[in-house]
RNA sequence: GCCCCCAUCGUCUAGUGGCCUAGGACGCCGCCCUUUCAAGGCGGUAACGCCGGUUCGAAUCCGGUUGGGGGUACCA
């Protein structure tokens, strides 16, 4: 068998954050080309809206690419291509098409072309088709579509999609000023890249027909054309950057590990089959194939994202996961005190929140207890913890048990002793415990009570019993 | 309006004419485990939009219908 040479391309515009939806393209078009020796991944910025363009924009669609995996290492990336630079060759192009006739200068305006039909909904009609206009101020190029007939559009996804040429208007492709729309440059890049496959969002399927028209007019075999069906949020319209979340950059920042996310966003519109879904891109990579992706649009589901993400943290040895939760433990991100905060502790605590974190960031609060000078304050679960009952008595004899230097300070005999006070007072550990862990760490919930005790140390414990009876004191005479 | 796409549990999907009294995952609900919360274990809830064909047989093929969605710029 011969391999024909694959080369796929991802051609964002940085006009905004880097797209959850741009990143499903991205991962299927880097699938395809790493699955060939050969195969090719071309990244090319479509940066010629100028106005809309920033280069921040650009910096954070090469940077989240490399988060996701995809970077200019490897040997089967290849860019990145600015569009502004191919300025000349669209123009080439566009001269070429008008001098064979293939397009045709128009000095309509808009209000005219609407005039003329009589409907702002209908297009263009083709009024300057004949006239015989040359190049000059206030004259745009438009593609004269052929009058019969369908173009078909053989897509790996859809199948053949149809088109009516009656159905498209004669499409401006240079604007008056001579420069180039994106139809056209879009088109001469792809011409110009040798790209064999255009796999891209189904919202480009209606300017499909437009761009395989421009192909065969430049000459040039039209490629590989595979549609994905569009990512969707709970209401089912396409995802948008105005009303839903859908920076990768925000997901990042959140915690989600990029191995998650991958394994997610490929399997929005596509199956491994069978019965598995966690799977690392490694085993994905030669498996995925766009003619076995869907064609009906996913929802982001980010619950599911979540869980996946849960999984990947559990899978992380207890080495892996401290590191991992590194960036997060930055003295600028984190509530405590820069000279409070200690590895070791860290380290002995982390694989007790290594199970109970879904995203990276919400190990903070998990560990903040142990580096803060003074635990959180958390009215709800105080007042849930310390409601008229045992709370006090608690407290009190907890402050007294642990101050016996005879005590060993060790998990197993803290929990004995809790239990035993508890007890005394008719309360199970379950309700013993909660005022403890109340006066220690400020919330209701958290990491398994005793080894946090044992962590943070007799003193700092017995301090906070202290402090948290003599809020109490202050609560009771205020309300006395 | 016009062009185009789509249609299996709430969600992501498996399924490519008989293996389907439709499988998995997330969610949800129970139970177990348990110092809180997670994690884990066990069990449960829940779908082929509708109407017609084709066929011995249809989630799978065809037509229609309804309902969603995308596009409709001298934006990308």
């Amino acid at each position: 068998m011969t391999e024909t040479p694959i080369r796929t391309r991802f051609a964002p515009s940085p006009t905004g954050m880097f797209h959850v939806g741009g990143a499903r393209s991205a991962l299927f078009n880097w699938a395809l080309a790493r699955q060939r020796p050969d195969g090719r991944f071309v990244l090319r910025v479509e940066d010629t809206d100028a106005a809309r363009n920033k280069p921040e924009w650009t910096e954070g669609i090469i940077s989240a690419l490399a988060w996701l995996g995809i970077h200019e290492e490897d040997p089967h990336f290849e860019g990145p291509y600015f569009q502004s630079a191919y300025a000349d060759k669209h123009r080439e192009a566009a001269e070429a098409l008008f001098k064979e006739g293939r397009a045709y200068y128009c000095d309509c305006t808009r209000e005219q072309v609407q005039e003329r039909r009589g409907n702002p909904h209908l297009g263009y009609d083709g009024f300057c088709r004949d006239r015989g206009l040359e190049a000059g101020p206030g004259r745009a190029l438009r593609f004269r579509v052929p009058d019969g007939g369908p173009t078909v559009v053989d897509d790996r996804i859809r199948g053949r999609v149809e088109f009516e040429h009656a159905s498209i208007e004669d499409f401006v492709i240079a604007r008056a000023d001579g420069s180039p729309l994106f139809v056209l440059a879009n088109v001469v890049d792809d011409v110009e890249m040798e790209i064999t496959h255009v796999v891209r969002g189904e919202e480009h399927l209606s300017n499909t027909p437009k761009q395989q028209l421009l192909w065969q007019a430049l000459g040039r075999t039209p490629p590989v054309w595979a549609h994905l069906p569009v990512i969707v949020n709970e209401k089912r319209q396409k995802l948008s950057k105005r009303r839903d979340k859908v920076a990768l950059e925000s997901y990042q920042e959140e915690g989600y590990l990029p191995e998650a996310m991958v394994n997610y966003l490929m399997l929005l519109g596509w199956s491994p089959g069978g019965d598995r879904e966690i799977m690392p891109w490694s085993e994905m990579e030669p498996l995925f194939a766009v003619s076995d992706v869907n064609s009906s649009s996913a929802f982001f589901d980010e619950q599911k994202l979540r869980a996946f993400n849960g999984e990947y943290i559990r899978a992380l040895n207890a080495d892996e996961f401290v590191e991992r939760c590194r960036p997060w433990l930055a003295p600028e991100r984190v509530p405590w005190p820069e000279e409070n905060f200690d590895e070791d502790v860290f380290a002995a605590i982390a694989p007790l929140a290594q199970s109970r974190v879904a995203v990276l960031s919400e190990i903070v609060p998990n560990v903040d207890f142990l580096f803060l000078d003074e635990p959180v304050e958390d009215e709800k679960s105080w007042s849930k913890a310390m409601k008229p009952g045992a709370g006090r008595e608690m407290l009190a004899a907890a402050l007294e048990r642990f101050a016996d230097p005879a005590l060993p300070w060790e998990a197993g005999t803290l929990k004995g002793a809790l239990e035993e006070i508890g007890a005394s007072l008719g309360l199970k550990l379950g309700k013993a415990q909660a005022p403890v862990r109340v006066a220690v760490t400020g919330r209701t919930v958290g990491l398994p009570l005793f080894e946090s005790l044992e962590l943070l140390g007799r003193e700092r414990v017995r301090e906070r019993l202290r402090a948290a009876l003599a809020k109490l004191e202050r609560d009771a005479s205020a309300s006395a």
